[in-house]
RNA sequence: GUCCCCAUCGUCUAGUCGGCCCAGGACAACGGCCUUUCACGCCGUCAACAGCGGUUCAAAUCCGCUUGGGGACGCCA
């Protein structure tokens, strides 16, 4: 197999969507499992709609996924010599002519078209008019008079349209720019683009490019459509239907990896296996098995897919990244040996480091400042409850606050006082929590040391007496 | 309207060129085990080949039609 090189070409336009991340995602892993190059590239001839900080915010997205890419990004709107260089060259050949056609004509031509039943398409006025340069006319190609235009796509498998269908279109813009599909050509063609991974809605564009190439007399490069993605209730995957940027996700506490994973196995499979490793996608990712039909982004199972990674990373590296969602969830800047228990106690706990961050808070925040829940305090704040507070209190404050003293210290007031562990938990967990959750009890005292988890005790104690029973 | 594409559990999907599939895995849901809570983990249950015709000894797998989705028809990208 020759050198793959592949590329992803995003619009600066917004900011780096789910669809235009898989397609990302499919075209590095493709380059990456064939030790070939991953290209990018700036699509900003939309003068209107293109702004930098879109660029900008598209590759921050990129190399928070971990997608790098080869050489340095490329920006069609410095490029439109080359482009205006091949547009001559068609000129020269006979295969492009000038066009003076005003909007208004095409659209009557389209119109007239359409009322036949037929494609609405510009019907070649100019075609053999000889016309030269001029202001106001752009340039066609000059399509054959008749044939198919057949291939073989890496997702959906042989396609093939009728010339007929097609219509003379236009390369370059009156104003002298390139349009869409004259620039895709030249620019995949002079990077050297092999496989050319995109999105569903550009199967209609590839016939047109294909010509666009045998035009030129160039190497067609094999192209792959991945349908698009769809949101949860099937509808496509627009603002109003949960489409989110990746900066989003990235604010939401996910985890790079996760979304990568996620998005690989959307329209792509290796068998059963669901989670991988980066070096796992890599290897087995190689253009195969890619699914054609459209598939719905699922968040419940991404948020799976993120806990998995979640549990499985280091232990320091998840310190690190929940650090800045420590300190926006206002509980301060904790340093890593408060960071590192934390994280054992609660991260199989939680789906997303935003969620891992608030599960520290009870733990975080003074005795006096903790919260408890209604339902728990109602519950467990009695009478009974309050006796084993207090012995508890008397106990632990001649303890030493190791996990295992306190498991040891907790095991013996059980039996000593032929109790069932039962009893005596939910009133101390509450105590300690604010209400019925988290990690193992001698693990948490560990961490709240000797004098806070007191305070908590006698707070606690006093809650108990002004309950009612 | 015209052309192109798609169609397996609620969702993501497996299903090597038809037989081992009265359809497998995963998420979700539900039930159970574990257990001081919540989780994790483990076990189990529910649940799908859009419909109709062919071809064949045999079809989720091949062909046709229907239906239902999606996309494209710009001097936007």
């Amino acid at each position: 197999m020759p050198r793959v090189v592949t590329r992803f070409a995003p619009s600066p336009t917004g900011h780096l969507h789910l669809g235009g991340a898989r397609t990302a995602v499919f075209n590095w892993l493709l380059a990456r499992h064939f030790g070939g190059t991953f290209c990018l590239r700036i699509e900003d001839t939309d003068l209107l709609r293109s702004k930098q900080e879109y660029t900008d915010s598209i590759l921050a997205s990129m190399r928070w996924l971990g997608l790098d890419w080869d050489g340095e990004p490329i920006y069609q709107t410095q490029r439109t010599d080359l482009y205006n260089a091949y547009v001559e060259r068609l000129l020269q050949s006979g295969h492009a002519y000038y066009c003076d056609c005003t909007p208004e004509q095409v659209e009557a031509m389209r119109e007239k078209a359409r009322k036949l039943g037929e494609k609405p398409r510009y019907d070649g006025h100019c075609r053999e008019r000889g016309l030269g340069p001029g202001p106001g006319r752009c340039v066609r190609l000059k399509l054959p008079a008749s044939g198919r235009v057949a291939f073989d796509d890496m997702v959906k498998g042989p396609i093939a349209v009728d010339i007929a269908e097609l219509d003379d279109m236009v390369i370059r813009r009156a104003d002298g720019m390139p349009t869409y599909n004259m620039a895709v050509v030249v620019d995949d063609h002079e990077m050297g683009l092999t496989h050319i991974i995109r999105g569903d809605d550009h199967v209609s564009n590839t016939p047109k490019q294909i010509l666009l190439y045998e035009a030129l007399g160039l190497a067609v490069p094999k192209f792959g459509h991945v349908p698009m993605i769809l949101g949860k209730d099937k509808q496509k995957l627009s603002k109003r239907h949960g489409a989110k940027a990746v900066i989003e996700y990235e604010k939401d506490g996910l985890l790079p990896q996760a979304l990568v994973n996620y998005l690989a196995r959307l329209g792509w499979s290796h068998g059963d296996q669901e989670l991988f490793s980066m070096e796992e996608l890599i290897r087995y990712f190689d253009g195969t098995n890619l699914n054609p039909s459209a598939a719905c982004f699922d968040d419940v199972k991404l948020a799976w897919c993120n806990a998995h990674f979640m549990r499985e990373m280091p232990l320091e590296k998840l310190c690190d990244l929940v650090h800045p969602f420590v300190q926006q969830a206002g509980l301060g800047d904790l340093a890593n040996e408060r960071l590192r228990p934390l994280c054992v106690m609660f991260r199989e706990r939680a789906s997303d480091l935003v969620g891992l961050a608030e599960s520290f808070r009870p733990l975080v925040v003074s005795a006096e400042a903790l919260s408890y829940t209604e339902k728990d305090t109602k519950k467990h704040f009695t009478k009974a409850g309050a006796v084993h507070l207090h012995a508890l209190a008397a106990i632990l404050a001649n303890t030493d606050f190791t996990a295992e003293a306190l498991e040891a210290a907790l095991n013996a007031y059980v039996a000593d006082n032929g109790l069932r562990f039962k009893e005596v938990a939910p009133p101390l967990r509450t105590a300690l929590m604010g209400f019925m959750g988290g990690s193992h009890l001698n693990e948490i005292m560990a961490f709240l040391g000797q004098k806070e988890t007191l305070a908590r005790l006698e707070r606690a104690c006093a809650l108990c007496e002004a309950c009612p029973e």
